[in-house]
DNA sequence: AGGCGCACTTTTTTT
DNA sequence: AAGTGCGCCT
């Protein structure tokens, strides 16, 4: 393919905004209306109107987008496009780290995740109850947010955590605490990733022009997800670099992590001579998905000024369905998707939203008790579940010997051993340097079973051998984790244990496999099953961004999930709730089917009964001609006919109280 | 004192 | 699936 076919496949719009001369700009682009096509052709075509591939930055929210972009882009030019790099923000950030470690001031630090950054606030906490100080977990989400916001710990407190704004001084010092700690034992965790650079670039005009030199545009998807600490990283680079960004800001959904659509709506006045374009023809969906779509936006306080109208005309009516319960939901999409497959589609064609990735719990062993084949985008990643972080600790003790977390998990393993005696023997093994005097220490703690030093030195060997370390670390410790695992799935965990090998293979540095699998997670269905296959895919809302399926199944749209409970009470949530399910409505291109619950024990129970509140649930005043409704089982029906111009329509709803 | 096992809850969303 | 609390054991 051409780039000539590519640009004869544009609407009039997207050709104005592809083949724009070399400037700032906005593309507003709304849901199906070919934002990841618009990408694609504008990389393609600065390629071949004379940028080298590699003087074009692709940024976008997920590596699978990411990739895909990039895979699109040498489908049409072929190897003039090998250079073309797409990455998301954190592992952009950490390739121009690598390249220039002493340049940003952390050679050789380790990059932590979330879990690990909890733990680390958790030491540095202390035992306190959780009605005096926010839990580790609470303290890290607002210190996180603080950051990715670039506001204060005074602000962010006061917004997150009110209760808690009179131990702001002691708070202070335990986020000082975990910062100092931090360091010493050279970590970086995820926000530092993106701090570290945006603080060097805005503070040295010469580290900024290291980085501006290096590229002549800057293109960003989902730019209604990026929040203030990304803006940080764009700003100053806007001298030098054309920035070519692209969002929507009724599909915004990242407010949890500060994304911040100010960066959409004030655009044209921080960025100088920039153009803005609008794309609004969807090319996806038929227009009855539409409809459902563009009410629930409608039906917003905020005005988003969306309505859009499907290129591709009617299709067939959404269907809403009611189930009793979240078991029976589960067994009847299994059972529809198995009826369709028989009918002659593919599996590929179907595609399962779910709000959390724990709301996959009843899909997934409904799928696999009709053997239907499926990957879990966005569900436990493999190297954040606990028997992989298990083994690995030993991997990263050895690599980092400073990495007293990674030393907490691996004693700990140990029978016999607990906090206390850990954090002894991780007070002695700190100070000391060399592999040797490490493992003699080891071998003499009274407390520590010989097999602990046994793995560290196992590694130690195979060091520069990642997938060899994992294997003898393996050995050694397999009969311990056998144990711990013993009630808990253990075959499927060992199972675990040997694809991570197997990824670890072509890595010569503990350090580097880590971080890859850390800023680019995938889960162990994502590796079981080849990119092309023929299977269903399972995906939370968040990780389906930016893709699209022929029929897509909404699960669980019932009362107290949109908007999830959580939510009640803080408009600005509710409306991101109303986001989400707008980005799930609107993936669908030829069949949307909602599914919900009428008995949602978990998010319902019946002392909240009478205080919940129906009218915040999404589907309340559900116009009838929306929707072809079905009621499965003996789920309870509230029937209710004022419905404006309704025939016989039954609109069910579920009596709160 | 420190560690262990059992019963219990409690799940947003992601790099 | 993992964190928390509690009682019991070494």
């Amino acid at each position: 393919m051409s780039i000539e076919n590519l640009l004869g496949e544009l609407n009039k719009s997207q050709y104005q905004a592809v083949c724009m001369p070399a400037q700032h700009a906005l593309i507003l682009a709304g849901a199906g209306t070919g934002k990841t096509k618009t990408i694609v052709a504008r990389a393609a075509f600065l390629i071949s109107n004379g940028t080298h591939a590699g003087r074009i930055q692709i940024l976008a929210f997920t590596r699978r987008s990411a990739s895909e972009i990039v895979e699109r882009v040498r489908m049409h030019l072929g190897d003039e496009a090998q250079a073309l790099r797409a990455s998301t923000f954190h592992s952009w950030c950490i390739s121009l780290i690598r390249r220039a470690p002493k340049v940003f001031g952390c050679p050789g630090y380790s990059v932590i995740d979330r879990d690990d950054q909890g733990q680390l606030f958790k030491l540095v906490r202390g035992k306190v109850k959780k009605t005096d100080l926010p839990t580790a977990g609470e303290l890290c989400g607002v210190y996180s947010l603080a950051r990715n916001k670039t506001q204060s710990l005074d602000t962010t407190l006061k917004q997150e955590l009110p209760d808690f704004y009179p131990k702001i001084d002691k708070i202070a010092e335990i986020m000082m605490a975990y910062e100092q700690r931090k360091k010493e034992r050279h970590y970086i965790d995820y926000d530092d990733i993106l701090d570290v650079v945006a603080q060097n670039i805005n503070g040295s005009e010469k580290i900024r022009n290291w980085v501006s030199s290096q590229y002549d545009h800057l293109l960003v998807d989902e730019f209604q997800d990026t929040n203030p600490l990304q803006w940080k990283l764009l700003d100053p680079l806007k001298d030098d670099v054309n920035l070519f960004c692209v969002g929507d800001d009724a599909q915004s959904i990242y407010g949890f992590r500060g994304a911040d659509f100010q960066n959409v709506h004030s655009f044209s006045t921080r960025v100088k001579d920039s153009t803005t374009l609008k794309l609004q023809e969807n090319y996806r969906s038929t227009q009855e998905i539409l409809d459902v779509s563009n009410w629930l936006l409608s039906q917003s306080p905020l005005n988003y000024g969306k309505n859009l109208s499907a290129i591709r005309g009617s299709g067939k009516m959404p269907t809403l369905h009611t189930f009793s319960n979240e078991w029976e939901e589960a067994r009847w999409i299994a059972d529809d998707i198995l009826q369709r497959k028989n009918d002659g589609a593919k599996w590929q064609h179907h595609m399962i939203l779910v709000r959390s990735s724990f709301a996959g719990r009843a899909i997934e062993p409904a799928l696999l008790a009709k053997e239907i084949p499926y990957r879990f985008i966005g569900g436990t990643k493999l190297l954040e579940s606990a028997h992989i972080r298990d083994l690995l600790s030993a991997l990263r003790v050895v690599a980092n010997p400073q990495d007293e977390i990674a030393w907490m998990r691996f004693l700990g393993l140990w029978q016999g051993v607990g906090e206390k005696t850990a954090s002894k023997i991780i007070e002695k093994t700190l100070n000391l340097q060399g592999d040797d005097k490490v493992l003699n220490l080891l071998k003499q703690e009274k407390k520590l079973p010989d097999s602990a030093a046994e793995a560290i030195e196992a590694v130690m060997i195979n060091r520069h051998n990642v997938s060899g370390a994992l294997q003898a670390a393996f050995e050694v410790m397999q009969k311990m984790l056998a144990e711990k695992y013993r009630a808990q799935d253990w075959d499927k965990r060992k199972r675990d244990i040997k694809l991570v090998e197997k990824l670890a293979e072509k890595h010569t540095s503990i350090l580097g496999f880590i971080e890859e699998y850390l800023l680019n997670p995938i889960n162990s269905s994502q590796v079981v099953k080849k990119e092309n296959d023929d299977i269903v895919t399972i995906s939370t809302i968040h990780s389906a961004k930016g893709t699209e399926c022929e029929t897509c199944y909404v699960v669980n749209v019932s009362p107290g999930s949109y908007p999830s409970s959580h939510s009640l009470g803080d408009e600005a949530a509710v409306e991101e709730e109303r986001r989400v399910l707008y980005v799930a409505l609107t993936r669908a291109k030829d069949e949307l089917i909602v599914t919900r619950q009428s008995r949602n024990t978990w998010a319902v129970r019946d002392d909240q009964k009478e205080e919940a509140e129906p009218e915040t649930y999404f589907l309340n005043d559900l116009p009838p001609n929306l929707f072809d409704e079905v009621m499965h089982g003996d789920a309870p029906l509230v029937i209710d006919r004022k419905a404006p111009g309704g025939g016989s329509v039954i609109h069910v709803g579920i009596d709160l109280g």
